[in-house]
DNA sequence: GACTGTGAATACCTTCACAGCA
DNA sequence: TGCTGTGAAGGTATTCACAGTC
């Protein structure tokens, strides 16, 4: 190798050879893609803090509480990419942090769901959301099974998987909740695409193809499993 | 600032401002910690493909299968770091790479599973894996629940969360699912750590301090859900 | 020709060191 | 003094371009 290189470079690009420059290219356009799961660590963790009736937080406290291994300068870069929103010398406002961090991972408002399968699974998952996240509400489950279709779980009526083209857009959901089967998880997220939903958390051992514009998050199990026994081994 | 700085670097490292050296310092000894998660996916492929018949694959076609956008440059630098797996011009022999990825994902043996917490989560959780996986089995159950324990699941009896040092240790689990409710998680995984628990899988939504000797994944619903509404607000 | 293997380039992320302020 | 904010350094991960091989 190394003959003749750098002939046809990603077109408009410097590309020049020289040290190296750490393009920021234009905008302080800093994407925070990796932030935003810390970002709801922080939320959670300064809810906590707002519950004990602390009003300021220093990053290094926050950093404790959170934990995982986060350091407060991880923190501080994390927030300080938000805007300017602690004050030097003193710490964070926890109030307006909440507030500030609610907006931008979009829980400042309700959020209604859409269950697709209903077994044990998805009957935890249900369970666990009515009971200790208020902002996201059941407001529909579908099924296949003819002994759970036509049944109640908590005044909400379980739907079969055919009429859910037919029932869901009308209910505004942003997000749909997938455990069903491998086999039948790419057809329930199309439905689900079609019925108007953006989101997708996907606990089926399965990976989807759907257009990029909708977001998915995957669940898996085995996977997870194996990476422990990684460890293990 | 860029006064003087340089001045106390981290002990022995060269930190001369050379343009950018890419120190491989040594061994030739790529940590593959990234790519465990896709060896994973690359191993479920790999077994669809088997059991449809395929005895070769590229790995374009191995992209194809585990899709995620995965990349079959992605692909072939993960393998190639694990040794010289394929054959050029012709592609990647499929049992072969089965075992290879399975003996370093430690999938080459059986496991055995302590759940602690069999609420409608656990349930599920366990009715997946005895169904699904069979490298993976529920060898142990607890609960605080008087309703539950004493009772039976799949022929195991259900016990008392104050057994689990006593009894846990003679039944060689390795790995430990936690699926209560946060407040008690720290607790119940100080407890697994106790018994010769090796690796953790946490579904409850805090954040466990443990040695580091022990690997812990943690599964966090709500966080899983704010990274959507994210994408979504 | 087709596909793997891989050094170099690039992109992304985290940590360091310290300036800026209250 | 004590904290935040941040440019640059330091690492890690991914992608590119092409050499190597069947």
């Amino acid at each position: 190798m190394r003959t003749l290189r750098n002939t046809k470079r990603r077109s408009l690009r410097p590309s020049n050879g020289k040290a190296r420059v750490r393009t920021r290219r234009g905008l302080p356009n800093r994407s925070l893609v990796a932030s935003i799961p810390r970002l709801f660590l922080y939320h959670r963790g300064l809810e906590d803090a707002l519950r004990e009736g602390t009003l300021v937080v220093t990053s290094h406290e926050l950093a404790k509480r959170v934990g995982r291994g986060i350091s407060s300068t991880q923190i501080r870069k994390d927030l300080s990419s938000l805007g300017t929103l602690g004050r030097r010398g003193q710490g964070y406002d926890v109030g307006m942090l909440v507030q500030k961090l609610a907006g931008i991972l979009g829980l400042d408002r309700d959020w209604r769901i859409a269950i697709v399968g209903f077994g044990h699974l998805g009957r935890a998952l249900a369970t666990f959301l009515e009971l200790r996240e208020e902002k996201f509400h059941i407001a529909a489950i579908f099924d296949t099974d003819p002994n759970l279709v036509g049944t109640q779980w908590r005044g909400l009526t379980i739907s079969h998987l055919d009429e859910l083209e037919r029932i869901l857009p009308a209910l505004a959901c942003g997000i749909g909740i997938v455990t069903v089967p491998a086999a039948a998880a790419q057809l329930v997220a199309d439905k689900l695409i079609n019925a108007g939903i953006g989101a997708l958390l996907n606990f089926a051992p399965t990976s989807l193809t759907l257009d990029a514009k909708v977001a998915v998050r995957s669940i898996d199990l085995a996977s997870e499993l194996s990476i422990l026994t990684h460890h293990l081994a």
